[in-house]
DNA sequence: AAGTGGTCTAGACCACATT
DNA sequence: ATGTGGTCTAGACCACTTC
């Protein structure tokens, strides 16, 4: 149809990508050099430099001056697929989980929900609400979309015995997650489901997720501020990684 | 000196993001278009528009075609991984720190906070009460206790200049740290420290620092959850990632 | 010597917004 | 009409690795 075609650079970076989640490209195979690429796909170099520079910054490969581009190990991959599911997580306390489905609807996305999960508007999106509960006690509003193209049976899941996040995962690992933690009051039908006192605030958990190298679903996860929270153990040595450029600068320069 | 130079879009990354800091450019304010740049800095327009597209990719401004680069307003908000200091946060969004001391006392380890910071029952503990204001809004409450032998002189700071957590990273390196997010109700006096409705909840962060292989600080930070989030991007290979779990020690400190 | 990534240039065309 | 960002090109020089 009409639509915009997308940037060379785009096109190269979804090709690649494409491969690399086929297995046609395996961790630690060589790319195409940047000649190569600029050759087959008719494209300047630059262009072919943009596209793998940017799977660069975005994790996918790594890149060796004289030596050539190469397809990096993901596999920590079940690192996030550990915090998507609450039923991994309730099941490693050793405790009983057990779902209430709640909805499960086709819409259609727009405004801020197209460009969230980044499809053109009028895309079908699955929505789903579920409430998740350790041995009998609500833990957990799952709000959730997903991108419908990405998962069509989406609907004819048993969600009451799969989560949503485990069948995502199922269709392909999930690469890559953005979340936002926030403290807010809930409304009244989630803390009625959530069983809470009046004055009770949630612990919000916004999460968006990439397979393919496309956002693919976008969960609101509400949760008793009585009963649950968030933990972590962090060593600088592993995290300065990221954004270590950015933040010597900034400390440079914040003296 | 002639240290390899850097790149030049790097430079200019660089300069653009000195004067956000400094409160040159603030949100809102235009940045100087690819043309003027390319002109003014002897570079190519290419490479202008580089250091404004990774500039854009690390938010520190947005374009819009056609009308020019804004600084953007960055929202409350911080990655999980660096909370470490809220200042350098708050600069980095082009934004003025301020702080007001509340107290800040000697007192004797005992029960939870002597097992917590693995200190004898008995030994001396610095404890720091702060209010942090961003924009002379105020957006933390930091409540800290410091092991006495790793910060002797910690009383004698002047924490309406350095924070807490930049004088303990001064002495010694952070090593490791433990941190626990929850949703609660504020006490009466926090909430009007932190000028809240009166139903808002907060966003809580408890921290426990290690330096030298030793707990050497227990903090919580209270966030007004209507003005602060945390946030969080992930990708497999940046290991360290926030996970839901009972920590009972630090539970039981936080009554 | 040949190939690789890293950077840079001086042009170019386009869609868009402001004037 | 002018200026803006968004993209793209066909060259170029460099430092590095491999052969």
């Amino acid at each position: 149809m009409s639509a915009t075609s997308k940037p060379r650079y785009q096109q190269l970076k979804d090709r690649i990508i494409g491969q690399i989640s086929d297995g046609e490209l395996r961790p630690g195979d060589r790319v195409s050099s940047e000649n190569q690429l600029a050759h087959s796909s008719k494209v300047s170099r630059m262009t072919a430099n943009r596209a793998l520079r940017e799977l660069t910054d975005e994790g996918y490969v790594e890149r060796i001056a004289g030596r050539g581009t190469f397809v990096l190990d993901r596999r920590a991959s079940s690192h996030v697929r550990d915090v998507q599911n609450i039923a991994d997580e309730i099941a490693r306390r050793g405790h009983q989980h057990s779902c209430r489905v709640l909805r499960a609807t086709r819409r259609r996305a727009r405004g801020e929900l197209a460009s969230a999960l980044d499809t053109p508007p009028g895309a079908s999106i699955y929505h789903l609400q579920l409430v998740h509960f350790e041995n009998s006690v609500p833990i957990q509003v799952e709000d959730r979309d997903v991108v419908a193209s990405f998962a069509p049976a989406c609907l004819e899941q048993d969600f009451s015995r799969i989560t949503p996040s485990a069948y995502l995962t199922s269709i392909c690992p999930l690469q890559e997650a953005e979340q936002v933690v926030r403290a807010e009051l809930p409304r009244p039908e989630v803390r009625d489901w959530l069983q809470m006192k009046s004055q009770e605030p949630v612990l919000v958990v916004l999460r968006r997720t990439w397979a393919r190298g496309r956002p693919v679903s976008f969960a609101r996860l509400q949760h008793p501020g009585s009963r649950y929270e968030l933990s972590g153990h962090y060593r600088p040595n592993e995290s300065e990684f990221a954004q270590a450029t950015d933040v010597v600068q900034l400390e440079a320069l914040s003296k």
